[in-house]
DNA sequence: CCTGCAAATTAGGTATACCTAATTTTGTGG
DNA sequence: CCACAAAATTAGGTATACCTAATTTGCAGG
């Protein structure tokens, strides 16, 4: 079969290379390596370079790519991967809100549900979620044009003094990592007391007035992101 | 990219042929040419051909298929079948309900989505929708367990006497017919007066108690069906 | 400045699911 | 009972999107 083409026409492969560029790219669309999309994506790195060349040579080039310099995305290509965001972040917020899923389920759900909704669809989840402007992790929801709100959040990590920070947003890659997330009561606009180098390398973390304490290590640390203003 | 593979590890491809294979065969589960499902299916029969005989020599068999004599289910292609119409229909009965899509736009959409939603999803969604029986179209939904009510209907077209009869089900295979339809008040569970006849090959039609008659063409009367009991 | 390694690319292959064209089979009317 | 048309199948090809293995490129350290 021709593999199905959806929103622009494009298969659902090259619409998660567009994603995945546009997550590794960051706010300052740099450019990204093959290896990284090929890590990110789970395919071998020829793959890649076979798919930045099919996206490059299109009649309405999705990326810009060089030989051995990385990629970027076009403005076409920046559209469409804010589209599909949209649609992965509208229905995570769809399955929490009004399906009642568990948080640590509605990624998977949205990864492969995005790729296949309509317009329609989207115009009428986003209408009965009152136009939401951040889903359930923190994360914000691009709009119908195409614009999404730049976070000014730091990673807890990255955290050098012990302090009292909104939290901004976790991250929903890892299902074990947000369920153990969610089970020290950290979520977004809740305020975090943190204590940095806890137990050896982890943090210490106390979540609103509560004074229970919960030891996160690195790895899960990595996951949570708090407002740049500590507070 | 290996086709995406979904539910019981099939692809989409293979979930409609399925479908269609149950859809052709009927309640009595009759053979079904090879050509009817290229026809159903859109594709050529040499594809129909080459796709049932994989489905026919897996390790556990989807399809009992014999040269030249046609294809039925096996237990287990049933099964999936019925799964994946199970899929539609809520998911067509979870738009309409709840999504308030117009009548003539769950069917695409639906069509798409059947394939892509979780055992969870399903599950949410019917739970939503307090386990309905029939869909928004008057199509039974078959169960968890793959049990599908056998419906005792019949084509308006098959009506030879006038009479007054039930709506049982509207077809949702031509959004067009179905605006049609929908605008004449004709909706699963309604009365309808028939008159065979009418204009030249049609029918002519009055919902409820209404005095307003419709004349329907042979087409749009083919997509209607109505409790064989006349009442 | 040049060497070596990691990254990137090219070359060649796989599986899915479609296609058209050529051939075979089936069953029916004469 | 046989010829013929329709249906089905076989043969050979396409596009997508992967893969591995072999080769090339670029850059960083000696």
């Amino acid at each position: 079969m021709a593999a199905r083409r959806q929103g622009q026409g494009n298969t659902e492969s090259v619409d998660n290379y567009l994603k995945a560029i546009l997550s590794l790219g960051g706010a300052e669309d740099r450019r990204v390596a093959s290896k990284a999309l090929a890590d990110r994506l789970g395919v071998a790195p020829a793959s890649v370079t076979n798919m930045l060349q099919k996206l490059a040579a299109a009649a309405a080039p999705l990326v810009v790519y060089e030989r051995h310099r990385g990629v970027q995305l076009s403005a076409t290509g920046r559209r469409r991967a804010l589209e599909v965001v949209r649609h992965h972040r509208l229905i995570e917020t769809f399955l929490y809100e009004i399906l009642d899923y568990p948080i640590d389920e509605v990624h998977d759900e949205a990864e492969r549900l995005e790729h296949f909704i309509s317009e329609r669809f989207e115009e009428r989840i986003a209408a009965k979620l009152g136009h939401p402007k951040i889903d359930p992790h923190g994360h914000s929801i691009p709009t119908m044009e195409g614009e999404m709100a730049l976070q000014e959040s730091i990673l807890l990590t990255d955290v050098v003094a012990d302090g009292t920070f909104v939290i901004d947003s976790v991250s929903d890659r890892d299902s074990g990592n947000l369920r153990l997330i969610e089970a020290c009561g950290i979520t977004p606009g809740a305020t975090m007391r943190v204590r940095t180098g806890a137990p050896l390398e982890g943090y210490s973390v106390s979540i609103g007035g509560s004074g229970k304490a919960y030891d996160l290590t690195r790895e899960v640390a990595g996951d949570v992101r708090l407002l740049s203003q500590a507070k």
